[in-house]
DNA sequence: TTTCGGTTTAACCAAACGGTTAAACTCTTT
DNA sequence: AAAGAGTTTAACCGTTTGGTTAAACCGAAA
């Protein structure tokens, strides 16, 4: 695996971490099994990045800002709340599925050491005031009548939760439902539908 | 910690392996770990049960009886299902938020070996009957115009994904929407309203 | 009191782990 | 072609980990 002589070690490394550390957590990720799997050897590893706090800390960044980067979107104002709903349910359960372990490595590594996103969350911070012009424009809708009153917190919690939890209990799923693959890709695909319909009637008025 | 020379020594290691393998999983959790809050030593350990995996398959299996003895009460068919929806949220959002890391355990452990719940699946599929109960009842309310034509995996896995999901991400979700404890509270009780609601009227008619 | 099975312990072991070292290789610069 | 910095490697190190061993302890049955 990995072959290219000319391409980047960092990348390599960059790469073959992010595949061990998703899938298998901090604890269960072996800087032996990283340096296999970017075709080179421990010592190489630890030249790069000296160790595995280290190693972890930046692929973590990484896939924090991937994971927070998708929802940039939510915040252009141009759009319509109701059809930011729409897009947004399409696009991040796609998103989803081609980086299915992400969220839960999220959330596994802040449960561990909940100090680990601090900074990171600082960085999302910096742009408060998108925040609060998203507000604003739920507001104003709500006044127009095209939404009812609603905690933003709660509806958006619902909507990133029914998107995630499928695919993180994927094989729990498909397990206790009785599906294979190809069954599974439907039932998501249905659900498409039906989360971005519900989430669409919690905000509605009437 | 366990003081009581007359107390079940296989009992304090169950509450002890219990504690360490839900908190941190079968990759952090350490034998000599569980041994001290235990009380018992390493060796003990091990003369209890064998190995680390003998001690985590028993672990596993209790708390998957666990998480799904709570999902029994959804096939009582004496209830009208919104009156379940009503009563379910209500006592699993309790449930889990005292078990707080018991679902994401589980689904960390099914991911990691997929085929380690299949026996315990047989168990539950033993009383299939019960489910096609449960479907039957819902098809008969819907007739009544009571429900609408909904698919019940789809609205069983939103209603659990609600639920779990904030407590899973707990410091994930308390970082990022600046709570505390209490603040935290609040949001989870608000939540069983809105989650109640939600699903409530994703399955009613009009 | 002796004996005997279950219980508990300290000491030990081999493998796996994260990390280091020192030497060798490679490619560019002069 | 020599120097030099960056790159790559095999061998090694100390610690931690899951697991074992053999001996001591203890309470009840004989």
């Amino acid at each position: 695996m990995a072959e290219d002589k000319n391409e980047n070690t960092e990348e390599k490394i960059i790469t073959a971490a992010n595949d061990v550390f998703e899938k298998k957590g901090y604890d269960g990720a072996k800087m032996q099994e990283i340096a296999d799997k970017a075709g080179i050897n421990k010592a190489l590893l630890h030249y790069y990045f000296r160790s595995k706090d280290k190693l972890f800390e930046m692929i973590f960044g990484l896939a924090f800002r991937k994971l927070v980067g998708e929802l940039e979107f939510l915040f252009d104002t141009g759009i319509p709340v109701k059809e930011k709903v729409r897009i947004f349910v399409d696009r991040h359960t796609d998103f989803i599925s081609r980086n299915r372990h992400l969220p839960l490595f999220i959330i596994n590594e802040v449960n561990r050491r909940p100090e680990i996103f601090v900074k990171l969350l600082e960085g999302i911070y910096g742009k408060e005031d998108r925040l609060n012009k998203l507000l604003k424009q739920i507001e104003e809708e709500t006044k127009a009548g095209i939404l009812k009153q609603f905690d933003p917190r709660q509806i958006f919690l619902n909507m990133i939760a029914m998107n995630i939890f499928p695919f993180a209990a994927k094989p729990l799923v498909k397990g206790i439902l009785r599906m294979d693959e190809d069954d599974f890709g439907g039932f998501i695909a249905e659900r498409k539908k039906i989360v971005t319909e519900i989430i669409i009637k919690s905000i509605s008025e009437k």
